[in-house]
DNA sequence: GGTCCGTCCTGTGGGC
DNA sequence: TGCCCACAGGACGGAC
C-alpha cells in the first residue's frame, strides 16, 4: 500500500509531469472518491476544470497542488488511503477498473495527456481545499517553501523526514499524553506519516514495546524512536523509487520490498532476526491492536510492568 | 480537550 | 466449484 515514502515518490514523479499545466477537463467516475469535497462532484469538476497547477507539496501522507485562476488560495488535495494511486496517461490509454478521477491536462510537448486517481478500496480520495496560513511556518518539509497549506491538511504534525521536524516538541508532547507510544505515533496529529508497518518495525528497530506509556517517555527514548522511524522512512523511500514505474507506485511492488525488509510486521511465528543472531531465536508474535495488528519480539520488546494497553 | 472506537470499502484467502 | 466470512488498513466523526 502507499506509505509515506511511496506518497514522496509520488510527489516528486508529479512535479515534472504536472506543474504548470493547466486543467482542461475533469471527470469524475465514482462520486465516493470526491466525497470530502463540501460542494459534491459537479462542484469540484467546475471548480477544478480552468485552473493551473503550480507544484506538488505533501505532509506525512497528504498530497496536495496549489492550484492558480481561483479567486480564493486553493490547492488540489489527495490522499492515497490504502490503495490510490495516481498515473499520468496518454489519453487513449484504457481505463482501469478501478479509476475513480481524470483530469484533462493542457497540452505540452512529450507530457502525458491525463492525470488520473485511480483507488480500489475508496479510502483515498480528492477533493479542493482553501489554503490558510499554519502558524508553523507552512509545509516546510519535502515540496515547497510556502507557507500556505491547505485547511484539510492543517492540523496534520510534520513528518520524521521532514527537515524541520522538532525533536524536543515531539518529546515534550508524548510526555503530555496519557495513552501508549504505537498510539501516539500512528496520531497524525503528533507525527505524520507514520502507519502500522512502520509503527511496528521503528517500535522493533528501537527495541520499545508497544504498550509501553507515553508518559515514561525519557528523552533518549523519544531521540532513538524519531531515529528509528527516519532510519526506516529513508530506507522505504529509497526503495519506493525503484518501484516507481512512469508514475506508477505498483501496490504488490511495494509489498515486494517489505516482505524483504520487514524485521516485525507480518513475521508472526518467525525468529526475531535480531535475537537469532544473538543465538536465541526468539518468535514474532501478533497481538491484537486498535481493531488491527501489532507485531512484536517477546524477548528484545518487552512489555513494561505499567504497560497501557 | 483528550482518548478511544466504529465506520467507510473491496479484494483475498481460508474454511466448509 | 461456489459460497460465506474474517481480515487488512488511514482518517474521521462521535461518544465518553
Amino acid at each position: 500500500m502507499p506509505e509515506l515514502p511511496e506518497v514522496e515518490v509520488v510527489r516528486r514523479g508529479l512535479e515534472s509531469w504536472v506543474a504548470g499545466r493547466g486543467v482542461e477537463g475533469v471527470r469524475v467516475h465514482d462520486t465516493r472518491s470526491v466525497r470530502r469535497h463540501t460542494g459534491g462532484a459537479e462542484d469540484f469538476s467546475a471548480t477544478l476544470a480552468g485552473t493551473s497547477i503550480v507544484e506538488t507539496v505533501r505532509r506525512g501522507k497528504f498530497l496536495w497542488m496549489p492550484l492558480r485562476g481561483l479567486p480564493v488560495s486553493t490547492a488540489l488535495v489527495a490522499h492515497l488511503g490504502m490503495s490510490g494511486q495516481l498515473l499520468v496517461e496518454e489519453a487513449d490509454a484504457a481505463d482501469e477498473k478501478h479509476l475513480k478521477v481524470v483530469l484533462e491536462l493542457e497540452a505540452s510537448a512529450g507530457k502525458p495527456g491525463q492525470l488520473r486517481f485511480i483507488d480500489q478500496r475508496i479510502f483515498g480520495g480528492m477533493f479542493l481545499s482553501p489554503m490558510v496560513p499554519t502558524g508553523d511556518g507552512g509545509p516546510g518539509g519535502l515540496g515547497s517553501a510556502q507557507a500556505l497549506m491547505p485547511v484539510a491538511a492543517a492540523h496534520i504534525a510534520r513528518d520524521v523526514l521532514d527537515p524541520v521536524f522538532d525533536v524536543e516538541l515531539f518529546h515534550r508532547c508524548l510526555r503530555a499524553r496519557r495513552t501508549n507510544i504505537k498510539r501516539a505515533i500512528l496520531d497524525q496529529n503528533l507525527v505524520s506519516g507514520v502507519g502500522n508497518i512502520y509503527a511496528d518495525e521503528a517500535l522493533w528497530e528501537a527495541r520499545m514495546h508497544y504498550a509501553r506509556p507515553t508518559d515514561t517517555m525519557r528523552r533518549p527514548d523519544s531521540i532513538r524512536l524519531v531515529e528509528a522511524l527516519r532510519s526506516i522512512m529513508a530506507r522505504a523511500l529509497e526503495a519506493g523509487g525503484t518501484s516507481f514505474d512512469k508514475l506508477y507506485v505498483n501496490v504488490n511492488g511495494a509489498s515486494g520490498y517489505f516482505s524483504r525488509s520487514l524485521n516485525a510486521y507480518g513475521r508472526n511465528g518467525q525468529p526475531c532476526r535480531r535475537c537469532l543472531t544473538g543465538g536465541v531465536a526468539s518468535l514474532i508474535r501478533r497481538d491484537p491492536f486498535m481493531g488491527r495488528s501489532s507485531y512484536t519480539c517477546p524477548t528484545c520488546q518487552r512489555a513494561p510492568r505499567n504497560a497501557r494497553w
